[in-house]
Formats: structure tokens, sequence, C-alpha cells
DNA sequence: TTAATACTCAGGAAAAACCCTGTTTTTTTT
DNA sequence: AAAAAAAACAGGGTTTTTCCTGAGTATTAA
């Protein structure tokens, strides 16, 4: 029987090489090559030998990242199974991906045996979630943890410059309100965002990535 | 001849695999076991057994980085070399993970054939450093070099919690001080790291990976 | 056009954070 | 053992942050 063939796409040399090897030691499954970006992915994709059954895509990437080349391959090879493969556990992140057209998303934190499973399980029902990301995806639709936090121009705004050494007193001037008003939308920051002080905005802002430190 | 016997340290079990994988592939190495974290090595470690030449340590993990079990083993088992292996490039992490004890620094942009050479060469010379890493430590050293900044246990205590929504006086409590000492404690700090409030304090810790949001 | 709903802002109080000076206790050095 | 240095802590003040209630204005909905 003929093997699956697949391709690893990762930024980390090393890494990518690796699990091209621990890939080919399935019996299943055949590593055709690797990529460093999405780039690499186009190029290679242009020669029609190179095209494989599966893709195991590295999510966070310089040049070209996984979700843009996931759009990419879903448009021009919709026969190709992409399987994310990442560090992110973050709900948003894992929706991007699969709304960009990945099979399947598995966490690096899982071992050897299981990505033979959901290769195999990806080739014969074309898809595959790892039990972890099956959770968040369920608390994402049964909104739970999805209480979709909606925050306004002026809220994100603030909450920036919170996260600087700032006074309140400052921050108003630099835009241009009055002192009061900024406790005014400070207070609605608490409420909706279940924090109790500046800590936890600058906490909330730095994990939902509004802010880089 | 007897191989030489390593060690993957990494959070991310299919990569601390898939490296074990390709480093089993070098003739002269065997691979004894792979950890999650610090603490798992340290469990390890107990068994005289369990003592490898060469750890290849992940700098970012859960519980127990690498930077803290890089200065465990250094303590207690001294002939163990540890070979840091990370997506870190900065010229912080680098040097604290060396000044730690760590024998080479390796980005994990590297391939097959260069770990096998630095898997060599620090098992003959005791170092290795990649073109790239030894480029950041040139210019670390001939450039302005950072003041490096070193906090005592209770400065890097006093940081963690005050990356947290906790009053002064509950971090009192928790760190069994009088509300006055943490005073002190942080003023220290608003003069070691060159910021003026709690904020630059929370930036500080997060950007220095001593709290990770 | 009213009514309901936001948005901006005020006063004022209480808590927390910040800042400076100085004392006591502990540890280290000589 | 005495002197020096460092750590722990206090008093007391200022500033900033947090919290509460309410008022005027603008925007939107019925």
């Amino acid at each position: 029987m003929k093997k699956h063939t697949l391709v690893v796409v990762d930024d980390h040399t090393l890494l990518s090489q690796a699990i091209a090897g621990v890939v080919s030691s399935f019996d299943d499954f055949e590593v055709l090559y690797t990529c460093k970006n999405g780039a690499e992915v186009i190029e290679k994709f242009k020669n029609p030998n190179n095209i494989p059954n599966i893709v195991l895509m590295d999510v966070n990437m310089p040049i070209m990242n996984g979700i843009e080349t996931t759009s990419w391959i879903k448009d021009s090879q919709p026969n190709v199974n992409v399987i994310a493969l990442s560090v992110e556990e973050d709900e948003k992140t894992i929706l991007k991906m699969l709304r960009a057209g990945a099979k399947g998303y598995m966490l690096k934190d899982t071992d050897k045996k299981t990505l033979e499973v959901a290769l195999l399980k990806v080739i014969d029902t074309g898809f595959y979630h790892s039990n972890s990301v099956s959770e968040i995806l369920m608390n994402s639709f049964n909104g739970k943890t999805a209480v979709d936090i909606v925050l306004k121009d002026k809220e994100i705004e603030l909450l920036k410059l919170i996260c600087t050494e700032l006074t309140y007193k400052e921050i108003a001037d630099i835009m241009i309100v009055s002192p009061k008003t900024i406790d005014g939308y400070r207070d609605n920051l608490f409420v909706k965002l279940h924090v109790k002080n500046r800590i936890g905005l600058v906490l909330y802002a730095i994990k939902n990535k509004l802010f880089v430190p």
C-alpha cells in the first residue's frame, strides 16, 4: 500500500526535522520535505509532485504565518489536509486557524503516539482535535468562556495607556478628556473585565495582546 | 565505545520526543529519558543511574524554568553539561542561562547536523555556541553593556506578587513581614529597575520573565 | 417628541500607593 | 568583641487610585 505523504512547516529547523523524523517512523506516512514558512510552501507547491496529503503546520511563523498559509492552501489545493501544530492554547487563535481551513489542531504538548493517531484519523475521517482543543471549542460554543467581551475604541485606547507608568491625570491629558471621565472608563473596565485594580487591567491587556511589553 | 548519555527537557512532549529521536540517530549519543520541566529533572536525578552527560534544556517551561533548573543542576551535579535550546534570542535571557551554568546555547532554528556537531563539541571542549548566539554575546561585550541588575530572593518574591491584584498589605501578610518592610523592598526595586510605580514593576517582571501573565 | 439610554464629568471620601527620614535589630566584617 | 553594613520596620505626610452617588448633555429608540 502506498504511504500517505506529508509536509512539515515550522520555522524552527531543528523541530521540523525532528518531527519529520518522528513521522517517518510511522508505517503509513512518508515526509516529502520541510518548510520554514508559508512562502516556501507556495514555492514548493508549484511542482505538482510536491503536493502532499497532509501538511503539519506551525501557527507562529515569520514572513507568512500558519493562518495565512492555511488559507492559501485551502484555496489552491483543497484536497490537502492541514493540521495545525502549535503551542497556542487561546481560543481566538484556534478558531482563526480552523476558520482558515485546518482539519485539526494539536498542541505541541502531545506525544508521538497521539500524533500518529491524529494523522490516521485525518486521513480516515477528515478531521482530528486533541481533547484539550475540543474542550476549548466546546466552551466557545455553549458560551461559558465566550462571554465575548466587546471593548470600545476609547476603552482600548485607555487600556493601552494604562500599561504605562503614566498617572490617570496624565492619561486624561493625552486623551483630552477630564480625569473624571477616565475614572468612569476605568471603572467600566473593572466591571467588564472582572478585575479590581490597575494591575488587573495591565495583565488583561497583555494576555489579550492589546499591549506588548 | 560507550555512548554519551543525554536527557531532553522541554514542556512540549512532542518536541522533546522528536528531539530525542534525532539525538538517538547520532552514533555517539543515547537518550536516557525526557522531562517536561525542572521539577521532573530533580525527581529523576535522585537515582544515580539517571545522571546523564548532557542535558538539552528548553529555557521557557512552566513550574521550574530552564534557568532555575540549570542553576540547580550546576550546584548538585557539576559534571553534567547543560545546553540551552530555545527560541529566545534576547541578550538578557542568553546571559542569564550562561551565568546559570549552561555550557552552550542553541537556537531552535538550527539543523540536525549542527546539533550533532554541538553535542560533540561540548563533550570535547566543554562548550558550544551557535554563530548567531556568539554574535549576540559579542555585541553584549563591546556595546553598551547592559548594567546587569542583581535582584535578591525577597525582591524576586515580591516582584512576582506585585504582578497580581493583591494590595501591599496582603502581600506583606503572605511574605510574613511588616507592610513597612514591603514599602522598603518596593522602593529599592524602583531605584534598581529605574521605574516609578507598580505598573513599571509589573512590566519589568513580565519582560524579564519573572512573571508569566 | 418623549422616554430611555448612553456619555462626560463633579464632589467627595476612603483606601492604596508612594516618599522621606530615622530607629532598632540582625548579620557581617574586622 | 566592637564596628560597620545590611535588613526590618515606624511615623507621618503627599499623591494617586479606587469607589460612590449624582447631574448635565447627547444620542438613540419607541
